[in-house]
RNA sequence: GGAGAGGUGGCCGAGUGGCUGAAGGCGACGGUUUGCUAAACCGCUAUAGGGUCAAAAGCCCUAUCGGGGGUUCGAAUCCCCCCCUCUCCGCCA
């Protein structure tokens, strides 16, 4: 949510930090904000002097009915009648300018809701060819004939059934068998111990279902209603990332300062739409309709965000580097960078047999913007004035790209799969080999 | 799903139309007293919006008793809708 005294003490600052993003429509957004904001303020200054008046007549009512023993006696044309003939007008003005107040207070919420967050400084301008890796882990296994898609090592060693997922629920919907299955538990088992016992979050179970204004709270509504998943009757949504729920853990709440930096993760499955998504780089597991995730999510003071955005960035980076998947860091431009963060790194896995980097996390700084949006603040001692939180949040990972990145980096070529040794404890076994041999 | 009871400040709890932002208590905070602790006593204790101001402080106004609408000169209090909690019945992994 875009901060409104920001808006109007610095205009210009806002609109420059904006237009980086390269979002035409942004610009007349802001002009009909600002002035939906003045008329506001113009009316809500009128409407406060109009209900101090009615305040002030009905106090000497109040005298008038408690002088006269608790009843209200009028005749006309005495004092008390007089009061109240005004107090009336004042009344009907009241309800007239309220109703307009009310117009222009949807009109405003309604806009400000489609104004993304403001990129930091130090994110670069321009659109995603604009990215920049500012670090890289591991040697990319180099592509060669004996190197195999994932879908091709899932569907040998038997992990894999996408045309029964299709089956089930259309295309995008992966079913995991056997090894396959235990694989992707073994993940979700081993990235949840290390967040929980080397990182310090606290791990949640949340609903997997949300309500609209949940959805509104970190960002994904009203813009991207299109991408998620929704139940007609109840109008609840499926969540489409752990953060959804985890953000809004403390919606509307005050923290005490003592407790931040505060960390979560959850496991969740999560269910996008990937509306208009249809074709692009949708083979195998690199982009489903549901799938596995553990998410971290922190709150943290505005003065610590910048240095926890790195922390939490080598949270999800000790995943990989533990799975030892080559990896690389990419500081995402400001066209690039999602509508709630205001600057995001890409963890990206490398994928020998696609050739390709893979998406594995995202991890942002949201600043204040969804604190504003879902009303979470902290006060940072006794007596201090409540302060907006910073929220951070990354992935930790998700599954069928880390699944895909590991069958192609770890594939031997007689076909099978050696496990990384830090999963071996939760799968059981050292490789994963083709059934029969 | 059916029937009923409720939702008041950090917490407990009074308040069923009139200076009630809200009694009383607890807690927290500041102070007095004290060898230390405790006790006692005094004081203080919300959030948001707007105005004033160069700005802050301060001051003034407005709103807020789960959320929204209505009745009324005036609503925590009456009416309607929604959300949530609890109890009983039914159903269910």
């Amino acid at each position: 949510m875009i901060d409104m005294r920001l808006l109007r003490s610095a205009p210009a600052e806002v609109r420059a930090a904006l237009a980086r993003r390269g979002d035409p429509s942004i610009e007349p957004l802001l002009g009909s904000i600002a002035t939906l904001d003045e008329r506001r303020r113009v009316i809500i200054t009128d409407l406060d002097r109009l209900r101090g008046e009615r305040n002030a007549i009905s106090a000497e009512v109040s005298k008038a009915v408690r002088k006269s023993g608790g009843q209200l006696e009028v005749s006309a044309g005495d004092a008390t009648s007089d009061l109240i003939r005004r107090s009336q007008a004042l009344g009907s003005e009241i309800q007239r300018q309220e109703e307009e107040l009310g117009k222009i207070e949807a009109e405003l919420q309604q806009k400000s809701l489609y104004v993304p967050n403001l990129p930091l400084s130090d994110v670069p301008d321009g659109d995603a060819t604009a990215n920049r890796v500012v670090r890289s882990w591991g040697t990319p296994r180099s592509a060669g004939a004996d190197v195999k898609p994932h879908w091709e090592i899932g569907e040998r060693l038997g992990l894999l059934d996408l045309p029964r997922g299709a089956k089930l629920a259309g295309s995008g919907f992966p079913v995991l068998m056997g090894a396959g299955a235990r694989l992707a538990r073994a993940l979700l088992q081993f990235m949840l111990d290390l967040h929980t016992r080397e990182h310090g979050y606290v791990e949640v179970e949340p609903p997997f279902l949300v309500r609209r204004e949940i959805m509104q709270g970190t960002g994904q509504l009203p813009k991207f209603e299109d991408d998620a998943y929704r139940t007609t009757e109840d109008d609840l949504f499926l969540v489409p990332t752990a953060e959804v729920p985890l953000t809004n853990l403390y919606r509307d709440e005050i923290l005490d300062g003592a407790r931040l930096p505060l960390g979560h993760t959850a496991y969740t499955p999560c269910f996008r739409r990937e509306a208009g998504a249809a074709g692009k780089d949708t083979r195998g597991l690199l982009r489903v309709h549901q799938f596995d995730k553990v998410e971290l999510v922190r709150f943290v003071r505005p003065a610590d965000s910048v240095a926890e955005h790195e922390r939490l960035t080598a949270h999800a980076e000790a995943v990989l580097q533990r799975l030892e998947l080559p990896y690389r860091v990419v500081l995402l431009a400001a066209g690039d960078t999602g509508f709630a963060a205001a600057k995001t790194y890409d963890l990206e896995a490398w994928a020998p047999g696609v050739g390709a980097w893979l998406e594995v996390s995202s991890a942002s700084s949201f600043t204040d913007f969804q604190a504003r949006r879902a009303g979470i603040r902290f006060r940072a001692a006794k007596g201090e004035k409540p302060e907006f939180v910073h929220t951070l949040n990354a992935s930790g990972l998700a599954l069928p790209r880390t699944i895909a990145a590991l069958l192609e980096t770890r594939q031997t070529p007689d076909g099978g799969v050696t496990l990384p040794p830090a999963l071996v404890p939760y799968f059981g076994a050292e490789r994963l080999v083709p059934p029969g041999a």
